[in-house]
RNA sequence: GGGCAGGUACCCAAGUGGCCAAAGGGGACUGACUGUAAAUCAGUUGGCAUACGCCUUCGGAGGUUCGAAUCCUCCCCUGCCCA
């Protein structure tokens, strides 16, 4: 990612959500040390979305600044499952796995923060040989009242849902991940406050000066709620253009602004011009949605591919035209066949009842056309366009 | 080891012999509207069938009954209390 490089007061305070100790961070940053800055992840899930953008963003600049990026790769964590969502213990990812996963993190890891200047570590390389007498020694550090304090535990814990000894063990594992590289400062999003403040406090324990913490605010997802897989409401690094720009397009109106601050390195003042815009009205939110849909693309695709992705939105949404590129199918002419298998055959419907369905409701279009009979038989003589509801489009091509 | 409360469709959650393919909410999908794939409103949401209807589903396996998500038996899983 290209951009001029962000003065240190912009990196301190643009979307930022807590810096705990600032002043301690600060005099860490002038001393002129080269600091290690962690970010652990789990290899669980290993597609990226710019949720996380928010900071690497962060490190990247520091990075910038001559900082030591650490990466730490959570392969023994990430088959524990970090308990920060509601939901029980994870399924145990093979080694295998972990691998192939901590790898297409790590390629989409360096589509934002350089390689060049990150020290990639893996767990394994200290928890290999971790005996039962280091785990009593890590385990008698902590109290049972402390992890109760991590509000998922406490939350669980209340509501009579199961929680294992080994998920309390995550927050313990992670800190001491701080301990073996000897981090100066942890990131993280806001949900991970208690985990990063238990590695400053274990590293004090362990006669280390306790790392400072950086939090960034959680990126809400398109639909509002927290961002994440779960919801499928992420915008990925992997996404292609179009798709890209479309999910951005269909963040809420009140998100923008809170999507600019984190997710662009637009001018302060800019983005506060928006927001009172915005509130007088005397904008469209859609052209600032534009605006930001153009800003993030560049981000991962360049300027070109960006300006390509809001044209085709243009040309599909606001001009109802089909799409430049559309999937096609080839069908075999010489028989009439009935719609509905169609509309499974070409995976736009998964049951012939979801099919019948989409057409009573209206939904589906030969052409441009929209069908009514649930019976309808269709030829393919020569190219026809298939289309479901507002976006889905196949092309129904002559085929033996 | 004992007692109690639970395990329902993608998720949460009602239902305690037939009116149950199973309320309600969320999500998803479709439509209307819109200078947005925003907001709002409406509809749909197990499968097969043009349709009458048929088939599969309520932790698992058996059983009772004309008929079970609902009753019985055993088993598995979760939480709480007691030891």
């Amino acid at each position: 990612m290209s951009q001029k490089r962000p003065d240190l007061e912009h990196i301190l305070t643009r979307g930022v959500a807590e810096i705990i100790v600032e002043e301690e961070f600060r005099e860490k940053l002038a001393s002129g040390r080269k600091l290690r800055l962690k970010l652990g992840f789990d290899p669980s899930r290993p597609d990226l979305h710019i949720g996380h953008g928010v900071v690497l963003r962060k490190l990247r600049q520091l990075q910038d600044l001559g900082h030591q990026v650490v990466l730490v790769v959570g392969d023994w964590t990430g088959q524990i499952g970090d308990p920060s969502g509601r939901d029980e213990t994870r399924t145990l990812l093979t080694p295998e796995e972990v691998k192939a996963n901590a790898q297409t993190y790590m390629e989409q890891f360096f589509m934002i923060v350089d390689q060049e200047g990150t020290e990639v570590r893996w767990q394994s390389e200290w928890y290999e040989g971790f005996t039962l007498a280091d785990v009593f020694n890590l385990a008698s550090r902590f109290t049972l009242g402390q992890l109760m304090a991590h509000e998922t535990f406490r939350k669980r814990y209340e509501e009579g849902l199961p929680l294992t000894i080994m998920e309390l063990m995550y927050p313990l594992l992670q800190a001491y991940d701080s301990v073996a590289i000897e981090a100066d400062v942890e990131f993280g999003g806001t949900d991970q406050k208690f985990n990063n403040l238990a590695g400053r406090e274990l590293q004090k324990m362990m006669g280390q000066p306790p790392q400072d913490v950086f939090l960034v605010p959680l990126l809400p997802g398109t639909d509002g709620r927290k961002m994440g897989k779960t919801f499928d409401n992420t915008i990925n690094f992997v996404d292609p253009p179009d798709k890209m720009y479309g999910k951005v397009m269909s963040i809420t109106d009140e998100m923008l602004i809170t999507y600019f601050t984190l997710t662009t390195d637009l001018p302060d003042g800019e983005i506060e011009e928006m927001s009172r815009a915005l509130e007088e009205g005397t904008v469209n939110p859609r052209d600032l949605k534009m605006r930001l849909g153009r800003e993030i693309v560049t981000q991962f695709h360049g300027a070109q591919a960006a300006q390509e992705a809001e044209r085709e939105f243009i040309r599909i949404f606001r001009e109802r035209e089909l799409p430049s590129k559309i999937v096609s199918h080839s069908i075999d002419a010489l028989l009439a066949k009935r719609l509905v298998d169609v509309l499974v055959d070409v995976g736009l419907a998964t049951s012939k009842s979801e099919a019948r369905r989409l057409i009573q409701q209206g939904g589906v279009r030969l052409d441009g056309e929209r069908i009514e009979d649930v019976n309808h038989m269709v030829t393919v003589e020569r190219e026809i366009i298939l289309q479901v509801g507002k976006r889905r489009f196949v092309r129904l091509v002559p085929g033996k």
